[in-house]
DNA sequence: AACTGCCCCAACCGCATTGGG
DNA sequence: GCCCAATGCGGTTGGGGCAGT
């Protein structure tokens, strides 16, 4: 077996975050920002792996996290990506903001799945189920064939005869059935025709992010996974930006600000958090009180993305491949 | 009400990759 | 180049919720 994972040491709490252990972690990550995950446990007072910790705050509690159900417009995208990528889940997750790997990995597997099937695709290939039904079809009769002029062959050969031109043909000329060759891999530069996917309004502007994380992370209950901005996400606008531009322009700054982690640290700084609704705002303030999106000018147009927040905690060092990989030309994964 | 089966999803596990010494 | 710890990623699991009986 491979390595151990490291949640395997003795005393260590496993399964569903407790409140408390989700106030310690956001309270550390909000203070110190995310530096070496092996030492947040022991930082933040945390019985849990450095895993762990990661998980929960990419999952979970980073505020940047766009919650409720996808929208038609995110489901069309994942849909098309998975086609152009397979299971790739961070490379999906890296072109929808908010989402994560895990949380489109499980619609796929609980929806997307279901959907693609009823309407008659497969999906694995992408491709129509009535063509797989025939190529299993034209396998099946394949093996009858193959089987009976192997059958023939035995025949013959225990009496001592060749195979008739005809029966050889048959047997030897038949396509060999191969799944791997079946798969075929559809890629192309704009496979979705997306390129008018997203506008900046998809990310949820401050004042509802704001809200929703105090009412869903007061800590008097678990938060509420499941009931969030549907409906803000539905109404949304995608009549502007390419995805890729967003990408690359919401990836671009992300690098920019996680290059320079003072730019976290300010905004962390004497952001202790309460879990009350009238403390978690300093999250977002500088400790002069000025909330950082009014100290840095805003690339977007006046209105449109208000949550500097959001990119900064998601630009913050979690995962530079997929920020790459997200300015990367669709093509490069072909 | 009690039981059962199914579904969803948060979290874990194992492996791959990366980076520092 | 090797070793090892940290991190990232995708597959899998298990528990809670819910509908049906």
């Amino acid at each position: 077996m491979g390595r151990q994972s490291g949640c395997v040491k003795p005393k260590l709490r496993k399964g569903l975050w407790s409140p408390e252990e989700d106030e310690k972690l956001f309270n550390h990550i909000t203070r110190f920002g995310i530096g070496c995950w092996s030492t947040v446990p022991k930082l933040a007072g945390l019985q849990r792996c450095g895993k762990s910790c990661r998980l929960r705050w990419i999952n979970y509690l980073r505020p940047d996290l766009k919650r409720g159900m996808f929208s038609q417009q995110e489901e069309d995208l994942i849909i098309s990506l998975h086609e152009a990528r397979g299971n790739r889940w961070a490379q999906i997750a890296a072109q929808l903001p908010g989402r994560t790997d895990n949380e489109i990995k499980n619609f796929w597997n609980s929806c997307l799945k279901k959907k693609l099937m009823k309407k008659g695709i497969d999906p694995n290939t992408h491709k129509p189920v009535i063509d797989k039904e025939a190529r299993e079809r034209e396998n099946s009769s394949m093996a009858v064939a193959a089987s009976s002029a192997a059958m023939s062959s035995t025949i013959f050969y225990e009496g001592g005869l060749n195979l008739t031109e005809g029966s050889r043909e048959q047997f030897e000329n038949k396509p060999v059935f191969d799944p791997l060759l079946v798969y075929e891999f559809q890629g192309n530069a704009d496979p979705i025709g997306y390129n008018s996917s997203f506008s900046a309004q998809y990310l949820r502007p401050y004042s509802q992010s704001y809200q929703e994380v105090n009412s869903h992370l007061g800590f008097n209950s678990m938060p509420n996974l499941t009931s969030f901005d549907h409906q803000n996400v539905a109404e949304t606008d995608f009549s502007g930006n390419s995805t890729s531009q967003m990408s690359s322009l919401l990836f671009s700054e992300a690098k920019e600000s996680s290059s320079n982690s003072s730019i976290m640290n300010n905004m962390m700084e004497n952001a202790a958090f309460s879990w009350g609704t009238d403390k978690f705002e300093s999250v977002f303030q500088c400790q002069n009180g000025i909330k950082y999106e009014e100290m840095k000018p805003s690339p977007w147009p006046e209105g449109q993305l208000q949550n500097h927040n959001s990119e900064y905690f998601s630009s913050y060092p979690l995962t530079s491949l997929s920020e790459d990989l997200a300015r990367a030309p669709m093509d490069v994964f072909q």
